[in-house]
DNA sequence: ACAGCAAATATGATGCATCATAATTTACTG
DNA sequence: CAGTAAATTATGATGCATCATATTTGCTGT
């Protein structure tokens, strides 16, 4: 369900350290600002350097890390312009991935998709944060992957290696779960309304997105001001 | 002008293996269905092994090079299918830079785009083919440019690594530059008018690409049924 | 005690040796 | 001569040693 653009790819030890550290990220795992050794990840892992290096320099290159200075790993901060950049090129693309999905999608993976809100409506009932923010991107997820549509597939991965760490800060500082723009969406795709659905899905991003925009916001302004927040960006 | 999504990027040797590999793929001096060695390449460039490991393995991350058995690394072919989602997919991002960038756009990105498309059109009267191609990528960079998105640019980046080899294909095989969407474009992003932009933008894909995909759709017939082509596909 | 320099340490970069294995060549047998 | 099997070669994977350098630690002199 979860690997994505693995598609063909020669399995080497380096691409399942890039899966392990890109699950850590997608996952949020790894928070923004959190340092990352190649030695010690290599020691953890029970590897040597060189697959460890391979997976961050491919991370690095996706700018799912940086790298300030050579000695310098970390998964990096989301700024306000970065993020409303990457909303608006997301609301293109799952709208496209939407559309694609409302036409094509067989009752099967109606079912599947109903699944996932059902149960994103139950962890939050639960009060299970992390489990419902999960559950929200397995739903995107799942989506693009009804649209048939591989490349998509592989651009939106990558995209969501951003988003991770930022979702996961979010939600520790207590966002809520936006589930309320799924419902329209899911009724488009039973409908096989493919412009409704990408409406719905931009509404999803622009309005259930608004958590996360103000949490930068708010962290944007504390650090023009800097009180005392527990990242006084070094 | 053409080093793109380089920011921040931390320079070690990996990295500018990358990008010399990079120039060579989406310059076409890399063919579809070309075979890459580590060793050989080390040797050219009078680097050890590590670096160009690096590079390789970062470009068959983006699926600008493939590796279907560890030994065998090379350029991959472009499919019909693969090809359409692409152009798809395109339609909507470029669209969204055209859009961005005839709202943005200054005297001065104007002038830069009309220059462009004066060179180009110099280049087709001079019926220097290579030069019209790469005038007309470097159009295509410049919008993306001007549109101010960076991680957009990143992205049709490496959509980019894929087309180059195809487009240097296709250009060999005889096809013609498509410049005549790229007027209507122009007076769009004069006009600042987004939405006539990335309708511009959009047929100067479907119809300027036509050549392209009719190349690759001989080619998937010939493969079919195999004549005495030249690449037997293996 | 503090400023400044020096030694030690940490850490990524690079090169290279070795390994495993797939492709190719060679050689032997019938 | 043909076919098969063994040997050789080619080539990426992996580990590791070494290097360069940024950072930290600690010593020395005023």
């Amino acid at each position: 369900m979860s690997d994505a653009l693995d598609t063909l790819e020669h399995d080497n030890l380096g691409s399942t350290v890039y899966r392990l550290l890109s699950n850590a990220l997608i996952e949020g795992r790894l928070k923004p600002g959190e340092r990352l050794k190649i030695r010690e990840l290599a020691a953890r892992l029970g590897t040597s350097v060189t697959p460890v290096r391979d997976a961050i320099l491919r991370l690095v290159q996706e700018q799912a890390l940086t790298m300030k200075s050579a000695r310098d790993i970390r998964v990096p901060h989301m700024t306000v312009a970065r993020y409303l950049e990457i909303r608006t090129i997301r609301i293109r693309l799952e709208g496209l991935a939407a559309e694609m999905a409302a036409q094509r999608a067989d009752a099967a993976q109606i079912a599947q998709l109903e699944e996932l809100v059902r149960q994103n409506q139950q962890a939050i009932a639960d009060g299970d944060i992390a489990r419902g923010c999960d559950l929200n991107q397995r739903f995107h997820f799942a989506l693009v992957d009804i649209a048939g549509m591989p490349f998509l597939q592989g651009i939106l991965f990558r995209i969501w290696l951003q988003m991770g760490p930022l979702i996961a800060e979010v939600y520790a500082a207590g966002g809520d779960d936006m589930l309320d723009y799924h419902y329209p969406l899911l009724a488009a795709i039973r409908a096989h309304d493919g412009a409704a659905a990408a409406r719905a899905i931009g509404d999803d991003l622009l309005y259930g997105g608004q958590v996360i925009l103000q949490h930068l916001q708010n962290a944007a302004a504390a650090d023009a001001a800097p009180a005392d927040d527990d990242q006084p960006t070094a």
